[in-house]
DNA sequence: CTAGAAACAGTCCAAGCGTACGGTATCTCT
DNA sequence: AGAGATACCGTACGCTTGGACTGTTTCTAG
């Protein structure tokens, strides 16, 4: 019974300081990238002593690990929201497509991203990030199929083929930071989704 | 004219470290990422002196940009021999996906990625990446054309499609090392792409 | 009111990067 | 061919920063 304001739970506490910290690390391995991310820098940008990040987390891989779950969990949810926003008569491949790119084109895929590659190289990151990937994909799949009313798993190839496309469409246009002539092929992409769908049925 | 064995020119001896450190760098970036890379450990597995990694490179961003240098002449280069090796008598779009994929899914291009991931952040390492990214793509896309005799780029949409998907697969597989229930995909996308080609003339 | 949890502040140790300097091999000019 | 100039190699050092630790204070819960 904590009404009065500035009197919260410990849990509370907990929760908005531990929230503080992972916001300020997704924002450092998106500005900074992995390797410039120090807990120092995580700490300032968090406004928390010195040894409140360490009471959280008392290794740097702790935190990088939570950090990911964060930022997988973002992920989902912006997908979710933005998957319950397509109107019910737009074509279903399009907004597939427009729903993919939304995510894979956005500041937390490039943050997934730092935490992916760092993983690869990073044992106790690698095992916990593994999970989570497992996660992430299992929920992004279920939200594609909700678009697609495809239950059965009839357009999973399609699928499979639509995501990697994106994929390396984003990751090859990371560093020039604009599509350039790569626009028109999103749209290039959707008819030839279309064609891939009609061929194999 | 110096025949004489282990009497060499100074543009010799020079070549041959840098080639060494070089090759501990790109060596170093692939086991252990950007992040742990330092030039310490580079220059210890090169096998030479502290200062004569300084001399080389001054300052560890210029041994970084050297070193993408050099991993994309590897890239290029390994690129060119598998697309000589090609049988002439092979489906010359099967063959592509096959070039295409020993390139993406090799060692060198996941030490690249290692580079571009943090050139991403590194304003110094981003505007040299950004021209060798351009030539690497520009040698990448003759090779390609090489291989399907495609002068006038009529297949450069298909193309790009095929570069972008076997990104993204082999990114997505990168962590758990194994391609796992997609390794059909590689063939189910040459299907695809047989059916785009025919598609679009 | 007291026990315990959370947040704060200051510090230690190790490692990384860059600098300085002496020694040695190679090139070049006469 | 010899001597000076040039370029390269190797070692030792200092400055800075990153990561982890300990003690103290504030706040919550029973």
């Amino acid at each position: 019974m904590t009404a009065k304001p500035g009197r919260r739970t410990q849990e509370e506490r907990r929760a908005t300081t531990r929230a503080k910290l992972l916001e300020a690390a997704a924002a450092c391995l998106l500005e900074r990238g992995y390797a410039a991310t120090t807990v120092s820098e995580v700490q300032e940008r968090a406004g928390v002593a010195r040894g409140t990040l360490l009471h959280h987390f008392p290794t740097k891989v702790e935190l990088m690990v939570a950090a990911t779950e964060h930022v997988v969990d973002q992920r989902v949810e912006q997908f979710r929201l933005a998957a319950a926003e397509i109107p019910a008569d737009e074509d279903r491949l399009d907004a597939l497509v427009d729903l993919a790119w939304r995510d894979l084109s956005s500041p937390v895929f490039f943050t997934a991203m730092e935490l992916w590659m760092a993983a690869r190289t990073d044992a106790e990151l690698r095992s916990a990030v593994l999970v989570l990937e497992e996660r992430l994909f299992q929920r992004m799949r279920e939200s594609y199929a909700s678009v697609l009313d495809d239950q059965a798993g009839d357009l999973a190839v399609p699928l499979e083929f639509t995501i990697d496309v994106l994929t390396g469409l984003s990751i090859t246009a990371m560093l020039s930071g604009k599509l350039g002539p790569r626009q028109p092929l999103l749209d290039k992409w959707k008819q030839a989704l279309r064609l891939l769908v009609e061929g194999q049925s």
